[in-house]
DNA sequence: GTTTATTATCGTAATAATACGATAAAAAAC
DNA sequence: GTTTTTTATCGTATTATTACGATAATAAAC
């Protein structure tokens, strides 16, 4: 009977949580990091470096790709996952001008 | 038989994809959002914003705390729950320097 | 003391996420 | 063309999360 109730809150609060969402896997996190580190992102490299079968690391990827963290192109012969950083840097300013919301309102508490 | 694989991955990688999970949640990040802007953080007040139950309301503030992003204290005669701003703070970092060692690594892609 | 209001926990149901083997689809190598 | 390699998708099992009613526990009001 529990429905979604993502409707009922603020759309940036949807937003900003469901962004967040896409890193909350350390798998998430360690391929952003390969892909970082790769000059051909073949998702192939990916599955040698992150520690599960191929097909949760494909899954990972779509999950990724989805949020737009990642965008994949195909550059002549190979697969391309790239980083996606309009939407990697909206992530990190997102949260930044929450946590200064925060403490913008802050009161006096305990 | 998909046990948790997080041990496989770098601490690091862990406790940030275990802290951005905290925040995951719309309703988590509205009861952080309303919670700064209360000098009395009453945890009823918290329910009547939110718009799920009670119970539901206690669980999320549960996975705040267990988290370390809020802290509850009984000041007196009321429960009261605040912000934490150390692992708020240490969580907005995290993110940050995450990105910026994104960035650095970035090698030419697509 | 008793009653009322507040918050936490329990039990449980529904949904979502994680994980992987098997297999399909696509591209590269031959 | 065929074979091999690479990636995506399907099906499914397991686990985790979300949600709430009911109830217990706690504190305030009386």
């Amino acid at each position: 009977m529990p429905k979604s109730k993502s409707h009922l809150f603020k759309k940036n609060e949807v937003h900003l949580a469901d962004l967040l969402k896409a890193l909350s896997h350390p798998a998430r996190i360690a391929i952003l990091s390969t892909l970082s580190k790769r000059t051909e992102c073949v998702c192939g490299e990916v599955v040698n470096v992150i520690p599960l079968a191929q097909a949760t690391v494909s899954q990972h990827l779509k999950a990724l790709k989805s949020k737009g963290l990642i965008k994949g192109e195909f550059e002549g012969q190979k697969s391309c996952y790239c980083l996606d950083w309009d939407n990697i840097e909206e992530l990190s300013s997102l949260l930044q001008d929450f946590v200064t919301t925060l403490k913008n309102n802050q009161q006096r508490c305990c």
